[in-house]
DNA sequence: TATTTTTTTTAGATAAACCTAAACAGTATC
DNA sequence: GATACTGTTTAGGTTTATCTAAAAAAAATA
């Protein structure tokens, strides 16, 4: 059994591999964790220690299948119970992460198998992140950040990037949510920048750091 | 902000001086926290310096006024989260006390108050414990032990203690529940069992141990 | 009251997770 | 190819929460 430091690596590790697919670096996980390096590597060693990752010094690390699962297990609890705080609690959808980091390593099959089946079975949590099944299975879903699409593409909002409260409340404050149906107009060539039209009805003007966070299909 | 460690350090204090009413032995304290006297010593030091505890050596320790609400907010959320379990992912009551145990350290006033409020403000969890609010003040209806009561004596079950598994799957096989009607028909001398009428239909003999952990009004 | 027993505290160690500073490996630059 | 730079690991130390063993205080018994 990992400790919930253990499984927050798991994850962080996970995720900065796209899925499994590269090595991380020690100073990519210490910047993503907020440690050191020489605290990751410490870290690192232990978690190769008990087979959940691959690791060779110098070399990177990234997750063994059984350290994939665990981390898909992990990620499975945080997105149930955003659903749920969204769903059941009424919150919205940028107060639900921080609470979901600590719910997420409460360890009880029967609760989450139980809670999964009193929200209906979601496929998607509130930020349009899929939901992995109790074996790290999920429907990924081809979709493309708004800015990588060209002038005159219409895409409807099936993802934002469930970072910090900041881009949230910014997505709340201009009207796009999952769903929302986004005209590209104009590509501002100088700064990436892109004029887009919002469900056919709003237009305005959003940064390439925002239309990277911003997926659509 | 106290670690979950030390949250349940208090919530034992505060449980073992009878809500605060009596000084708390060291051996008293590490046989409920399964640990050494040790250990106890180093961590009421601990807690009497960050003064949620007074304590003088050896003369036992006792929750301070802060202490209280502290440990009181906790019971809050572990009744509550029981509360959620049984009412709402269908847990019988004998599973909800291990899980309840790791959710009532998650910290989120948000949280707590959205989910009081999702499960209609409840007053009692699912074995019969009154629900503090915010400020740690709830309603203290009387209640007393069946093991305590006269033949002939008729009392509803209000509470039943929620300690382990076993003792709460040994109710259900004998049909009491929170609201079951007891008739206590006869106690043998010798070792205090009782003889007993469950909802004027089915008549049992009880254990003194068992007669102990039942209460009624 | 003196002695024994019990309870409690202190001393010294350990493991987890972190830190800073120093050493080492790999890559880029002259 | 030597030198500098960056990235990574190791060495050594801290804090939290635990442990065992020994010392000290309080309570019980003779
Ligand atoms: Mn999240
Ligand atoms: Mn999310
Ligand atoms: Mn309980
Ligand atoms: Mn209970």
């Amino acid at each position: 059994m990992l400790s919930f430091v253990e499984e927050n690596y798991l994850k962080a590790i996970y995720h900065l591999s796209n899925s499994g697919a590269e090595a991380v670096t020690t100073n990519a996980l210490a910047e993503e964790m907020h440690t050191t390096p020489a605290s990751v590597s410490d870290m690192v060693r232990k978690l190769s220690k008990k087979e959940v990752v691959h690791y060779k010094k110098y070399q990177g690390v990234n997750v063994s299948e059984e350290g994939k699962l665990i981390a898909l297990r992990v990620i499975r609890k945080h997105r149930l119970w955003e659903v749920f705080l969204v769903q059941k609690l009424d919150f919205n959808w940028d107060e639900v992460h921080d609470v979901a980091e600590q719910l997420e390593h409460i360890k009880s099959p029967l609760l989450i198998q139980r809670l999964d089946e009193f929200l209906g079975f979601p496929k998607y949590d509130p930020h349009g992140d899929p939901i992995p099944d109790e074996n790290g299975q999920f429907t990924e879903s081809k979709r493309e950040a708004l800015s990588n699409t060209e002038t005159g593409t219409t895409g409807v909002v099936v993802a934002v990037e469930d970072s910090g409260t900041a881009f949230l409340k910014y997505l709340d404050k201009v009207g796009i949510s999952i769903g929302s149906k986004i005209t590209v107009d104009d590509i501002i060539e100088f700064d990436g920048s892109m004029d887009i039209t919002i469900d056919q009805k709003k237009s305005i003007t959003v940064s390439k750091t925002v239309a990277n966070n911003i997926w659509l299909a």
